[in-house]
DNA sequence: CCAAAAGTGTTCATGCTACACCCATGA
DNA sequence: TCATGGGTGTAGCATGAACACTTTTGG
């Protein structure tokens, strides 16, 4: 090490949304270190030596949660001297968005992870809560440039599927005719020839997202 | 401190774009440790004990250049655990835009600091370029949103200057009939009785930013 | 008086919003 | 057969793009 300088723990803080199908959620942990133990806090870790941010993001989700392989941004670093009453710690957060539904008995038993609907959060230690409305404002932002959704929904999923998660996210309702002109004019989705049979009688058409969509480049003027 | 774990040097580095009412310039350093000691690098230093994260930025910055009460936003952190060969570091990066032409001399004197047309960077040290487009991508974003400048331009500047600014960035051009409509319509400038006849017989308005202005929010559908 | 830059309006095309009816099926 | 959710088209409106001439004034 040719460097000089102080020296600072990095946590990695995951701000992980959920989607049921009805309701936008968020899932908790209980802390289980001083200061604050027993409270409600965004899960985390620290940053191991030789560990890269992104790997230790996904240890992170994995060891509360099992869930392996999610697709995670990186959302910004909480850097403030006072920000954790136990000691200076840099936080580095990251956000995702899956399918709540899948894992739901797994998470409650084998860890003490719960979801919260995103309108009923409790007190969150330190400045978690703060967190958690940053990454949901990217999230929007998100959204609002090319259909969330590759963690977040099965595989495949149906329009009314997507609908209800962005009804969700926006906390608003649209027309679904308006709404599916715009999704499939993002080219991002194709269309299956299998039904989902589930929510109604008729069915409803399942669809993908193609890989790696062609995304028009945002310009100005 | 109750916590225990490995601790990382943290660093700050800041990337400085500027605007000297023709090109789009970016602010580099001569490197003066090893590794890569001479090679160009974007300004950076350690975040020091007891110090914020975006005071750690803004003194970077000063130090480098003299430049003071610049806003900077965040860009990301570059946590790779190979990114910096001189040992483990984290990078937090912020970045911001100035108008580059006021304090061209005080630079180049004081500090081994100097502007680069974007388009003609030096190779530059570990993953630093790669910071650099990162910051410019979301430089142009933000520019696509709101007016951009609020740091950059001389507290007042003409219309033709900014939509200068705007072409530097996306490297394009524009008519000034919709430019100039487009950016009023924002409701974030305000006109000034004064006008500018530097460059030109007629002499341009000037304008400036109203501080906080009320952006309409996004919205989808 | 003329060169050089600044300012300003209209038309057209495109995309977004609002809105209502028929379809398919399991129970 | 009917209740439930899924699917589809159009007309009006707003926003963005293209485009050219007049104004000002220092030299």
């Amino acid at each position: 090490m040719s460097y000089s300088g102080h020296k600072f723990l990095i946590a990695v803080d995951c701000v992980i949304f959920g989607f049921d199908g009805a309701q936008l959620q968020l899932l908790l942990v209980k802390r289980d270190v001083e200061p604050e133990k027993g409270a409600w806090s965004l899960m985390g870790g620290f940053l191991k030596e030789g560990e890269d941010l992104d790997t230790a993001a996904a240890r992170v989700l994995q060891s509360s949660t099992g869930l392996d392989n999610i697709y995670m941004d990186q959302l910004r670093v909480y850097g403030k001297n006072n920000r954790d009453s136990g000691g200076r710690v840099i936080s580095s957060t990251f956000f995702a968005l899956i399918n709540s539904k899948k894992k739901k008995q797994q998470l409650s038993d084998q860890f003490e992870a719960s979801w919260f609907a995103i309108s009923e959060l409790p007190k969150l230690i330190f400045d978690h809560t703060k967190m958690v409305s940053d990454a949901r404002e990217r999230l929007k932002e998100q959204a609002a440039i090319k259909p969330i959704g590759f963690n977040l929904l099965p595989k495949k999923f149906t329009l009314p599927q997507l609908q209800r998660l962005y009804e969700a996210l926006f906390n608003n309702t649209f027309d679904k005719r308006n709404f599916s002109k715009r999704m499939l004019a993002t080219g991002a989705l194709y269309k299956q020839e299998e039904k989902d049979k589930s929510a109604s009688k008729k069915g409803a058409y399942y669809y993908k997202f193609i890989p790696n969509p062609v995304i028009g480049d945002f310009k100005f003027l």
